[in-house]
DNA sequence: TATTCCTTTCAGGAAGATATGAAAATTGTA
DNA sequence: TACAATTTTCATATCTTCCTGAAAGGAATA
């Protein structure tokens, strides 16, 4: 019966392992990156290199790069134990923390550059930049596009300031607007 | 100078589409057909596969193929001008109704089956499932944590299903949230 | 129905992204 | 400092995804 046991608590990893996987193209990160990642989030303990390999069945190289990435991206940290030379390990517990991470570095890492193109395009056919001539039909609805489009994105990025830049203002943004009627 | 405005015209219509290109990845879709869904947004015309072939420099089956995809996704509509055989795309011009559009489709595409297994994983996990006994610390955390992530998760869904399903939600939830003190 | 114009499909090829494994580098130990 | 354990790097191989072009399919005209 405590094999049994066992045995499903491995398949619910595989799972959700899979899952991960299946998730990385909504977090913007590499399937095996994910994968690693959700080994980590779920068994909640600090693994080594080896044990990450065995599990998942991929190279020493391969899970090297992937860690640091993660590291890099804050949502995994190294682990020491004493009397091992070995590194481990360990996810971020805190769900609403690792998407509050994620969400801050993928805007600075796409969006904020795409707000600044697009306010460079804008500023190619304000009125001033184009000589004062009177824009005409198909130029006129090109900015405004452009103009359209800076204001959404504008407003999105502001809201992203206020609300992610803690997991605990992202939280308390969600719960205002679920709990209110 | 006429020549200058139009040439600045056609700089601005490239460096957009490059930009929707590098976007691609954020709303999910692939490089090319987010190339070719930002020409023509931007040119806010009816442009046919020719046009589009030449502008961007791809080839007519490739273009043929993305442009369906961007009819399913709902985000290009084809017209017909009377007199002409071809075919004409046309972008929508609202950008909340886009975004919307994306949303509700990634959602269904990506979210809801990614809820529906990790129900899944929870309930083989439960109390009951796994036949009364205490569950040990590992197995015990593990459970923990994949709710934690299902609570995360209904809350924005629950979240989508209010505010993604018309442009109109969207659009006033975001002014409430970034008007008010 | 035949012809012409236009679109779609799809097999094969190109480009890009990822993974491997062995050598080099690093870190700790004696 | 030499040695052993561990990690990182990177050229090469593999896999996947995307693109092309030509052939087949459809639709309008005569």
């Amino acid at each position: 019966m405590k094999v049994a046991l066992a045995e499903r608590l491995d398949q619910v990893e595989e799972q959700f392992v899979e899952l991960w996987n299946n998730m990385a193209s909504l977090w913007g990160i590499s399937p095996t990156m994910a994968r690693i990642h959700g080994l980590l989030y779920i068994s909640g303990a600090a693994l080594s290199m080896d044990d990450i390999m065995e599990r998942l069945g991929i190279s020493r190289g391969n899970v090297s790069m992937n860690l640091s990435k993660l590291v890099e991206w804050g949502l995994v940290r190294r682990v020491h134990k004493r009397g091992d030379r070995k590194e481990y390990f360990e996810s971020l517990s805190d769900v609403w923390e690792m998407f509050t991470l994620v969400a801050n570095q993928r805007k600075r890492r796409e969006i904020d550059p795409i707000l600044t193109t697009l306010r460079r395009c804008r500023d190619e056919l304000t009125p001033e930049a184009i000589g004062g001539q009177a824009l005409k039909e198909p130029a006129q609805k090109r900015f405004q596009r452009i103009n359209d489009l800076l204001k959404l994105l504008t407003l999105f990025d502001g809201l992203a300031q206020r609300f992610f830049e803690s997991h605990k203002g992202l939280r308390e943004a969600v719960e205002m607007l679920t709990s209110e009627e």
